[in-house]
RNA sequence: UGGGUCAUGGCCAAGCGGUUAAGGCACCGGGUUUUGGUCUCGGCAUCCUAGGUUCGAAUCCUAGUGCCCCAGCCA
């Protein structure tokens, strides 16, 4: 196959749509250099549809060897708040971009703007409304029937000079005027009916503070920003491609740098939400612990579940970039995460689910240490050494006691190995008075000390265990999705919450774990990975977040 | 009955007039395996519909159909 077709060359990254644009602008001469940007609004946290632009706007400018400012749009202050600024450069930096100087704010260019717009009504091109919200809806039209001019439209530009200085100064009241471009109120795109400039906030700005009393709205501020910064690529979603005609007017009118805005479609993923508005929701309304809650999307969510940023940035390379509206299924989001803690995650046992046997042959108060590899895919990571005796957990469903044929882990007379330790078989079953399984009787071969036999046996199954005297209680915190439907967007969120999307359980671990660190990657063997929880976790007492399960070809088969 | 997009396998997504229509996920089957994990091998589409242009069309044209976005002094 010709790599050509498929990558582009010097980078390896995927082709899109996007790249195919900024080469033929490179080549054009369109654009001497790439400069890209991603510009959050800091009025929430980064969620992984924001990762996804994160990716593509720095691995842009990674591969044309270029700069990704990290610019905050924050232009409207009764919604911003430092605490997200925090947490988004938090973010970014974590996921493995470094912006380096070019940390920028749209508020950084207030007064150029205030500049730009006095300029803009010098030439005619705006003028000051003194419509309110409801009479400019009004007259705004609708889809199918155009608007019509405002009686204040053709104002002079004295008069508008003159009004907007008051505006500035903080003369009127809120709402009472606005700055609105004059292009043109039958313009099929709503766009273009002479969009509001600036309204009168007169609200504290979280960086400048109370100097403003009017503040730009995203259409006048965010493309003369790109311009200012000398964007090349303004790289943004689908929902603004009826407001390109409008960015392009303003550069145009104002006769400033002209950077290029493409549209990509967001990122959607199944079992989950990714409208900043309804993550809020679920956390004001308490249905999750906050934004950092390990069932949340958001980046500070799956960081603290235990995702890794090389798992985002190869999820987000591999999903793709394109125009068309799609639905991730989130089992790709798991396949990138488990490939990636294969590599790194210790393996340890724990039993979530124990169920005690007794090895009637083994010694009675008898202890060995048995050696384990702690990652058979990374032979750097070591041995350790773990605690046997003659009482120890297995997972209750690694015993049947009428077991299918195709089932190879215990069953009574049958012969399993212990990982690391030995082979036992089943010899009897305990119950209770209810019929519940109590206990597991077995014994053990002493000849197969470290789980091999040299007499050629076969033994199919290899079970985890714990031994019971040395085993470390462990909080261990189950996730499941948060949603029960694949798209809850589609109806009321509240009415498809997943009320078992957290399970608290306490599981019997191999001693060692008591001493694990926050921020430390385990697999528990045959089960899934774990991730010490940074946030409750004490010394000497960790708690496990469940990241993901392994894939179960055997559970997927039997339900 | 306005404007702007999009449409390739179950889910993403390459493809830009000549390819056996990439790749990943999922799924199915074989092998390896002290994790029913990993790894490995193999299987899995004729491109929304209908016409047309062409020696040749997923790629061009025409007409349809369907999805999404837009009527904030939000971004």
């Amino acid at each position: 196959m010709n790599e050509k077709n498929t990558t582009n060359e010097e980078t390896k990254s995927p082709s899109n749509f996007i790249r195919t644009f900024i080469e033929e602008d490179l080549k054009a001469g369109q654009y001497k250099k790439v400069h890209t940007r991603f510009p959050p609004e800091p009025n929430g946290y980064l969620h992984i549809g924001h990762a996804k632009s994160i990716c593509l706007n720095f691995g842009l400018a990674e591969s044309y060897n270029a700069v990704c400012n990290l610019r905050f749009d924050d232009t409207n202050p009764s919604k911003e708040e430092d605490e997200y600024v925090r947490s988004i450069k938090e973010d970014v930096k974590w996921l493995g971009f470094d912006w380096g100087e070019t940390e920028f704010y749209a508020s950084d260019y207030f007064d150029q703007l205030h500049a730009y717009a006095i300029q803009l009504i010098k030439a005619g091109k705006a003028y000051v409304e003194d419509l309110n919200a409801e009479e400019i809806r009004e007259y705004r039209g609708t889809l199918t029937k155009p608007g019509k001019n405002s009686p204040y439209r053709d104002r002079s530009v004295e008069e508008n000079l003159e009004l907007f200085e008051k505006m500035t100064r903080g003369e009127f009241d809120e709402g009472s005027k606005v700055l609105r471009a004059k292009i043109d109120m039958s313009s099929p795109n709503l766009n273009m009916r002479d969009p509001v400039m600036y309204r009168i906030l007169k609200v504290h700005h979280h960086r400048t503070g109370d100097k403003w009393k009017i503040y730009p709205m995203y259409d006048w501020a965010h493309g003369q920003s790109d311009s200012i910064e000398g964007i090349s690529h303004s790289i943004c979603t689908l929902e603004f491609e009826d407001h390109r005609p409008l960015y392009n007017w303003f550069v145009e009118q104002l006769g400033i740098h002209h950077p290029r805005q493409i549209e990509f479609a967001r990122l959607n993923l199944s079992y989950t939400v990714m409208s900043k508005r309804k993550l809020l929701k679920l956390v004001q309304d308490k249905f999750v612990t906050g934004w950092d809650d390990p069932r949340m999307p958001t980046i500070a969510g799956l960081r603290r579940r235990g995702y890794t940023p090389e798992a985002i940035r190869n999820f987000s390379d591999g999903v793709g970039v394109a125009k068309a509206n799609s639905l991730v299924d989130i089992a790709q989001l798991y396949a990138s995460l488990r490939e990636d803690l294969n590599k790194r995650a210790l393996r340890v046992m724990a039993v979530l689910d124990p169920i005690k046997v007794v090895i009637e042959n083994y010694p009675e108060g008898q202890t060995e240490e048995l050696e384990a590899v702690n990652n058979p895919e990374d032979e750097s990571a070591g041995k350790r050494t773990v605690p046997f005796s003659r009482e120890i957990y297995i997972e209750r469903n690694d015993f049947m006691e009428d077991a299918p044929r195709k089932y190879f882990r215990l069953a009574p007379g049958k012969e399993v190995r212990l990982k690391h330790a030995y082979y036992i078989t089943c010899t009897d079953v305990i119950k209770d008075e209810n019929g519940k399984i109590i206990e597991l009787r077995c014994s053990y071969d002493p000849a197969t000390r470290g789980g091999w036999s040299d007499d050629g046996r076969k033994v199919k199954g290899t079970l985890h265990w714990v031994s019971i005297e040395h085993a470390y209680n462990a909080e261990v915190r189950l996730y499941d999705h948060l949603f029960t439907e694949p798209e809850p967007d589609k109806g009321e969120i509240e009415e498809c919450l997943n009320p078992d999307s957290l399970k608290v359980i306490t599981a019997k671990t191999e001693p060692s774990l008591k001493d694990a660190q926050a921020g430390m990657y385990f697999q528990f063997l045959r089960q899934g990975y774990f991730f010490v929880d940074s946030v409750d976790s004490k010394p000497g007492a960790p708690i496990f977040n469940k990241t993901v399960g392994l894939r179960d070809s055997w559970a997927k088969k039997n339900g």
